[in-house]
DNA sequence: GAATTAATTGAACGTTCGTTTTATTATTAT
DNA sequence: ATAATAATAAAACGAACGTTCAATTAATTC
């Protein structure tokens, strides 16, 4: 009763989210408790409340560095060049290897949503909206040159990201496919989809065969 | 304190299954209490009780009776033709108009389903399992008559799911876009996503221009 | 080595939860 | 009318919830 030897703040403040988001994507925000999370990280439940002021102070902090993580992620991985077919099998290939390694995080962050406060829900979807318009703003580039042939640029967006979303729903790691594949596959459906008429280059030019150019 | 004049069992549980699909779309099945449902239908939480032996059973019985809805409609739509790219299209237009049509108990049936216990999340799975082979055997049967250019049956039938499902996320009545545009629009990009080289027909020919064929 | 700070425990708080029980009233059938 | 039944209210149950508080021990600083 008291401090524990070999106790560390910041290794217990990690434990605490990373033990979060697994729970918090298997049961649910409401349905898991403090003190289920608690005991999964070995701690008592008023332990945690040295790090993270309310329960939901912890979801809302899981689910911005969530979004902030996103956006680094394309920042770093966004192709200098101009073409739009280019920066859409850029945005693709991101939007995929990012949800897919981070399921459960995903899963927090879009499932979650509701269990935030009106300014904080506000804040999520804002970066969510600055990480959407970047995909909009390819598609209407793409559209405009005519490389494209897109009907409506907002409705495609969303049709898009709500189908590469879609992927961690059923992907397992190490199942039927890999990685790489799906990847593939749904690049060449996403080009297909938008009437991609021109060549496009990939961050992977040697991992597949389909990545090489569309049609 | 006692029966309430004017009171009919039928009613109440109509009223019931309707709050009930309402506020869990809105709040969450954990975050809904059996007293708040209670309010919404005007009635004491212990009157539920008449009606569902348990929270989750009501959970259950909204859940099973819109998946049964969705496989019904697509039976009573699910046209004659052997034709794939008809049938897709009739697929594709069935699928958006229910789910437009019942946004609130979708998002019951897609986000609520850890809350069920283990053999009645089977069932749910099971009837969701049956319609989505429907569709995969319609991009099967179009890609082994060169009709379809498709990679992977299955994983496009998942991607075309997600992405028709996801109109719910955002789709709002009566704002800039008709529920025929939508519909439209997304029979466009299915089509164009599954590379259907033939001409396709419609359930509603006369809806919109884009409906007439693809490309 | 003493004082200070960091990390945690254990117990408790008031609230709310799903559910049950019992009594009471309206409706229906006889 | 009277008896039977259907539909509810009111109150209570124990359990679990998020959170707080005081005490206690480990690590760090001086």
């Amino acid at each position: 009763m008291g401090r524990t030897t070999g106790s560390d703040g910041e290794k217990t403040e990690a434990a605490v989210r990373e033990a979060a988001v697994s729970l918090i994507a298997r049961l649910g925000y409401e349905a898991m408790s403090m003190r289920q999370l608690a005991a999964e990280v070995g701690v008592q439940a008023a332990a945690l409340y040295r790090y993270f002021p309310t329960k939901e102070d912890l979801l809302f902090t899981l689910m911005r560095e969530h979004m902030q993580a996103l956006i680094a992620e394309w920042e770093a991985a966004r192709p200098a060049t101009a073409d739009p077919a280019t920066r859409l099998a850029a945005y693709v290939e991101n939007h995929i290897a990012f949800h897919i390694g981070r399921r459960h995080s995903t899963h927090v962050s879009n499932m979650e949503l509701r269990s935030l406060s009106h300014d904080r829900l506000t804040q999520i979807l804002r970066m969510r909206t600055a990480y959407e318009k970047e995909l909009r703003a390819i598609l209407r580039d793409g559209a405009e040159t005519g490389v494209f042939n897109v009907d409506d640029t907002g409705l495609t967006a969303m049709a898009l990201i709500q189908m590469m979303t879609g992927v961690i729903v059923w992907f397992r790691p190490g199942e039927r496919l890999s990685v790489a594949e799906v990847t593939a596959t749904y690049l060449a459906m996403t080009m297909r989809l938008v009437g991609a008429t021109m060549s496009y280059s990939t961050a992977h030019p040697f991992g597949h065969a389909k990545d090489a150019a569309a049609r």
